[in-house]
DNA sequence: ATTAAATATAATTATTTTAATATATATGTA
DNA sequence: TACATATATATTAAAATAATTATATTTAAT
């Protein structure tokens, strides 16, 4: 993945915003991002996480009906260091995000995957 | 400016080539971009310098027939912070490039601003 | 006239979204 | 148990939208 690659896939609402959750929450589903979001179309962002995975920022462990996202923790350093950069100068940007998460009623069960 | 539009900004080879190779030389004008990312196609270099300046990335100043482009000293600092990790953990991603200026002949001739 | 750079527009190419459908797991009930 | 239903996510292809490039032209300075 070539630089210009990297900036590409944060160039998106959606896509940033998932990754900048993702790394602010630990994991998240898609369901919850769809709320995190405010985006009703499920495929939509299906297809932005499908890119991202594919691309090797994001990882999946699925879970009873859900998928789990999470950022690859084998990602090189500086992609890591630039997500942790932007989050942590930005977090007005996912303000509103992370608050219609909290207000979220039914969030899935989160169980430890070694533990199942 | 959006974080997610930063980004945008960098997503293409062109654009974040040329920040990062000013980012590097402190300044660089059209003519030696174009050697530098050997792209004969001089409006296409201007293009997209222009929508770097318009979003207020670049400043320039001119100095007898050039422009000289240079990163704006007053873009944010998390900003700038993402330039300078980007290049320091990326110097082979330009390597080539920075080798053809290098190997350029008739450089424009750089004299401080505040002399001329 | 020459060199350097910018702009405008049309054409091309790439990306994103929509809409329909598929798959997999989980739940409910006879 | 078997079967239908519900929930969560993924995939696909077409349509819509956006971004990029090529070409011609223009401006400015030397």
């Amino acid at each position: 993945m070539t630089p210009t690659d990297f900036f590409k896939y944060l160039a998106d609402d959606i896509r940033l915003k998932s990754v900048l959750l993702i790394a602010q929450e630990g994991e998240l589903c898609v369901c919850e991002l769809m709320v995190a979001l405010t985006e009703p179309s499920q495929p939509k962002i299906s297809r932005h996480l499908a890119l991202l995975k594919n691309a090797g920022l994001l990882v999946t462990r699925k879970h009873k009906q859900w998928v789990f996202y999470t950022i690859n923790p084998n990602i090189p350093s500086w992609t890591q260091e630039v997500i942790n950069l932007t989050l942590s100068k930005n977090l007005t940007f996912i303000g509103e995000n992370l608050q219609a998460l909290e207000n979220m009623g039914d969030r899935p069960t989160r169980i430890a995957s070694c533990c199942v």
